[in-house]
DNA sequence: AGACGCCATGAATAGGTGTTCAGCTTTTGC
DNA sequence: GCAAAAGCTGAACACCTATTCATGGCGTCT
């Protein structure tokens, strides 16, 4: 007796895994990796903690698999914004908008997902997003060089420095605490963005040009 | 009858007390946070576990005592660099010149301090170890916009961004690893030192200048 | 409709480390 | 030298949450 799995079947076992996922990403945002913990995730997705297992071999896996996602998700928001860009250093200046406003839209779950310790090893999944969204921002570094807009330089390193200060500019725990007022996260991300473009080499005048650039299509997110 | 502490008890105590500390120091340069553990830690101050318990009523105590005195160690270094300086611009670069080298000189420990998970609570010390040192920066950043160097900025978050860009390129998941050699931990240094200058809007030319400058009497400890 | 296999359940288990404390040793004051 | 106080010890405890697994239910095939 050949036992398959109904289609049916096969497509209510993706919306679970899907809702764990889910649920997973939810707790995150709500209260950082703490809050991502077996039993309460699979209470938001309506299941029972055994259940979890049926689709994740452990706890690491599951967190690991909502690292890969939300950093896919970034992923394609920088390029689909650095790619709309008119040249290469507006698209550079595109996709470090895009990170510091997705980072403060969702602190807790970028908190979470980038430095905030967890009980499980997750420096695997952690790395590969962090190279994942570095190796976007150096090739957009390398580009604005090739074009003869910014100095040769080191583009691996130069994209984590400038990840590196985006992230804890704006979600460490040093960052401001009164970025709920639009203007004020307008102002921050504006900043940050323009400390990014010159520490690559763009000159301070040009610098403030392609910031205000990036910031309009970037308007609605920020709320202003 | 009055039990009173000898000369020769407080003294010992106090070496003790230091003792205990100086191991969890060693643990975490050794082991990062992870191996920071009590029972590991009082075997090698020679020690009960019990008796580390007279000293820090709890982990979280210990490991933040130990923070904070990494933290004055790396604050008196930076001020020391900074005020060796000829002038505000000088100044900053040796800062950042410094954190850059005490970082990498003692990486496994700079993390720990920094950004590795542990199981207790420790964000309160961590928080007020950022603050000491972004605050050290911001004022020379400060001092350097005043003498009319660099651009008006806010210097708070500029400062944090610094860090955040320091901390990230040079010890975080994506440093490089080939920072053993001299020659790359040096060139390193000079690459993030540059980066940074810029980011607070030292002009290119100058910031090279600056950079070689404040790369010479940390020549020893580079190692080149 | 019957038999069999996959899936879901959630209470019980496991494992590891911070913390406690009753007993022992060392120091103090007379 | 002796009693009292303080310090030290380390085995036992406590706690917490990831993970397991025996059980029951549901879907699939003949």
């Amino acid at each position: 007796m050949v036992y398959r799995r109904t289609h049916q079947v096969v497509k209510r076992l993706a919306a679970r895994r899907s809702a764990i996922l889910a649920a997973a990403r939810e707790a995150a945002a709500d209260g950082g990796m703490a809050a991502v913990q077996i039993a309460p995730v699979a209470v938001r997705a309506h299941v029972a903690a055994g259940t979890v297992y049926r689709y994740f071999p452990s706890k690491a896996d599951l967190i690991s698999e909502l690292i890969a996602e939300v950093s896919r998700d970034e992923l394609a928001a920088i390029r689909r914004a650095a790619d709309a860009a008119p040249g290469p250093s507006s698209a550079l200046a595109a996709a470090v908008t895009t990170v510091a406003v997705h980072v403060l839209s969702q602190r807790k779950l970028a908190w979470g997902i980038l430095a905030e310790p967890v009980d499980v090893d997750v420096t695997a999944s952690r790395l590969a997003s962090r190279r994942e969204i570095a190796g976007e921002i150096a090739t957009r570094i390398d580009a604005a060089v090739r074009a003869g807009h910014l100095p040769a330089q080191d583009t691996a390193l130069a994209a984590t420095a400038l990840l590196g200060a985006l992230h804890e500019s704006l979600v460490g725990p040093l960052a401001p605490d009164n970025l709920d007022d639009p203007v004020k996260l307008r102002d921050a991300v504006q900043t940050v963005t323009l400390l990014a473009l010159r520490a690559v080499g763009v000159m301070d005048a040009r610098a403030r040009g392609l910031v205000v650039q990036a910031t309009t299509p970037a308007k609605a997110l920020v709320g202003a």
